[in-house]
DNA sequence: AAAACATTTGGTTATTTTGCCAAAAAAGAA
DNA sequence: TTCTTTTTTGGCAAAATAACCAAATGTTTT
């Protein structure tokens, strides 16, 4: 691995970490019928209104979503949409462990 | 989010987190053109002989790789190859956020 | 059986990540 | 202006991750 590759799996790994966290891989999801504020996911995941906003900025400074403004609300959106297809991938790598374990028994 | 949403997206973040390292993401890269052994990835990377196996091993317990033991060596190969498709829009990430950057200057 | 080779496991330490709390900022309403 | 409302920031403690070393395991080779 070169230390130019090195790089780039790096920045890669960064936009993977930032999705490989429950709330806000679930965030991405909400985010795919269109853009919402803040106050939209603190009501539906039980945690602190700043443990949202600090994943937000974890997607934000990953490129994967992107934030705006208007009144007293933000409001962020999907930045490149195709993450959301990496969900149907990984549903596919659970489905296909569960069926190897089951074997195992 | 329901408790079963909950573990459904806890699963799914495992399987990210899973490819979330620049390591593990290269070794995914690598097992595209087929099986490797682990000696492989050793001499091309520099870390630890047991760095690179319990890399390994993350990926497998994830269930995005499978291993098979033949003589002395263990060779890994892909089982879901669809991950590798992700790499194409991490780079499509990365590239927006380089524009998006540099915009602001 | 002993030596050599390939890989995994256990243990330790350093670093990173997560989530909460309290406080600060920013905007609108009174 | 002062009071709310919404979101972000800073600080801190707990938990998870990563990498190394040494030791153990399993396989061939001698």
């Amino acid at each position: 691995m070169t230390p130019k590759e090195k790089r780039q799996y790096e920045a890669r790994a960064k936009v993977l970490k930032a999705l490989a966290h429950p709330t806000r891989l679930w965030i991405a999801r909400q985010l795919s019928d269109g853009e919402h504020c803040v106050c939209e996911f603190v009501d539906a995941v039980d945690v602190d209104f700043s443990t949202i906003s600090k994943h937000l900025t974890v997607l934000k400074e990953a490129g994967i979503v992107e934030s705006e403004k208007r009144g007293k609300q933000v409001y962020y959106r999907l930045k490149i949409p195709c993450v959301l297809r990496f969900m149907e991938c990984v549903d596919a790598v659970i489905l296909a462990q569960i069926v190897t374990q089951s074997e195992l028994l």
